[in-house]
DNA sequence: CCGCGTTAGTTAATCGATTAACCATCGGAA
DNA sequence: TTCCGATGGTTAATCGATTAACTAACGCGG
């Protein structure tokens, strides 16, 4: 009671293994009968033949897997959200996926595309935890690959983003059209590329309501929530304080709430706040719940591996560079200005 | 310029290619000279040769990849650390781990292990993200699999799930040792392993220092931030309110914060509180921080691969059941009581 | 000097598919 | 009648390793 192989299929059918593969494939144009394939699957069938994908992929030179290489699996929230959209959308294609987690390590990145390339692996999504502008390694040749939530600086290769300013534009068209003005931006002093986007759409919508931004930004040495305490403390002190903060993160924006409290204002009564990242465990459990603009991790996710395919199919075709819709996930942190 | 393979390496090195195998791989015992072994490493490296995976995977039947099934990577903050003990320990013995995620989808479980086997997978580890008891589906065959954070009802597999009892022991060993002797449960009415492992232990502790706990037990639907809160509300309004609360997981408690807060009670101060899980965001942002049992989950993921290695070596190997200790994470929510 | 064990290899089979190249039969057009 | 193109297969090569079975040369004891 060994595992069926396609010899087995083919003996089943009275037919030769060639034909059984063409049957079951439906390769070979017009050289296997209709009646002959029917026999060929109803054997499949009842014997319960699964194809060996191992010796398939050395014929092929097609594993149907794809490597994912992370940089940061585990410890931010967000990655299993990028990693469930890529395993969906490659399960749907009959892909599987085959995961390294370098912990950030340049080095580790190398040998898991060796890893990688040694499995024969169709294709390689290229992943950072935070949008990032990065060097693809050189070592991974001519396999096909992807990056998500990055992107090179060149545009040499196929890339999925947030769109930081849309999402940036969103959250802000939240405050203003509940009336605010004098908005502030609470920052970190981290270099990532959403940061700069963040702050410079900030600016510029601020700057385009003739408003004086100088005073109204803090920045803060991480994006984390005692930070964002801290920055927030400094911001609402003053007399002149504004009425309105888009927190750089959900983290941040849970320190000002924090903030807030002890000061002894209300949100939104006192203080609309707005945020980014709409994350799982903060965003809508905070009370009440904050107005962020979402990462669309999981739609990214989807979208390197659609990409991913499409550049299996057709080698040559010109990588894109796609920015994905944050969408405002619109909760009751913000009203109208007292 | 294409990817050198074994023959490459053989002809450089003036060898057959079965003694370029056998000198790469240190097999056939004296068979192979030191001094040709080293002529065909050097020949290897020099080429920059990676053995094809594949090509070696349908010869020996072992492919140094792990299957990881788990019911839901994405949507619960615990995969993350569970895949990535899993990942080191897998990566430290060569080996690669092939994911997908079921949803919770149980006829997912059947496709997903045929979708393995077919890859030749070495060995599956099974993985639920709350522990439970489970069924292993009956497709798995002969294939060498180990349960993380699940066990079956009979023993029949090997398996590894948290500590349930010591943990809860741990936090409740800080709350008497602090002095409390009323000490309220909160906890959910879903039925899973971890909540009645937490319940009976907690109402042994109070039976055994001659506690009444019949007024002390609070439950509530379901273990989120919200019913935490009502239930707190229950528990905490009463004249004789407890003066510590062990909740069932971290989310709960989160709702007991909001909820001594409006109830203008400090932590710890007025109330202590411990807790359950040593969630990422939410134990330590809490303020003040939260003292909880730790899920290992990151050593459980380490456990499994190597329980499931070393099945692969001693395929006969009896099934063993480990209990992951949960170590208390000590913050600043236990003090005296009043 | 014969036979045998050791040492150090080689040759060829094998894993389980896919696919290029080849072959037989039949009906109809030239 | 003969040749040709479909139609419907089969045979055998191939992917890139591992490994069982075989072999050649050598030294040594009896």
């Amino acid at each position: 009671m060994t595992k069926p192989r396609l010899a087995d299929v083919a003996r089943a059918a009275g037919v030769s293994t060639a034909t059984a593969s063409m049957a079951l494939n439906d390769t070979g144009g017009t050289r296997i009968g209709a009646e002959t394939r029917d026999r060929v699957r109803a054997a499949a069938a009842e014997l319960g033949y699964r194809p060996n994908t191992v010796a398939r992929g050395l014929r092929t030179r097609r594993t149907q897997m794809i490597g994912f290489i992370g940089d940061d699996v585990a410890t931010t929230p967000f990655a299993g959200q990028m990693i469930r959209g890529a395993h969906d959308a490659a399960r749907e294609a009959g892909f599987l996926l085959l995961m390294i987690d370098t912990s950030g390590d340049p080095a580790e990145t190398g040998e898991a595309i060796a890893a990688l390339q040694e499995r024969q692996i169709d294709g390689i999504l290229l992943a950072t935890m935070y949008h990032q502008v990065i060097e693809v390694p050189k070592g991974i040749g001519s396999t096909p690959h992807v990056l998500l939530d990055a992107r090179t600086a060149d545009g040499s290769a196929s890339s999925v983003v947030p769109d930081e300013r849309g999402g940036t534009l969103g959250v802000l068209a939240e405050l203003t059209g509940a009336g605010h003005t004098r908005i502030g931006h609470l920052t970190t002093a981290e270099d990532v590329e959403a940061r700069a986007i963040r702050l410079a759409t900030w600016r510029e919508r601020l700057e385009a309501n003739g408003i004086d931004h100088r005073d109204l930004l803090v920045e803060v040495e991480h994006a984390l929530t005692l930070d964002g305490y801290e920055g927030a403390m400094r911001m609402l002190r003053k007399e002149d304080r504004p009425t309105a903060v888009f927190c750089y993160n959900d983290r941040m924006a849970m320190g000002v709430y924090r903030a807030a409290a002890e000061l002894g204002l209300s949100i939104p009564g006192d203080l609309s706040i707005v945020s980014y990242d709409d994350q799982e465990l903060i965003a809508p459990e905070l009370f009440p719940g904050l107005t962020s603009a979402a990462l669309p991790h999981y739609e990214m996710g989807r979208w390197a591996v659609r990409e991913l395919l499409r550049r299996l199919d057709d080698p040559d075709a010109a990588p894109v560079q796609h920015l994905m819709p944050c969408p405002t996930a619109r909760r009751t942190s913000v009203a109208a200005p007292r």
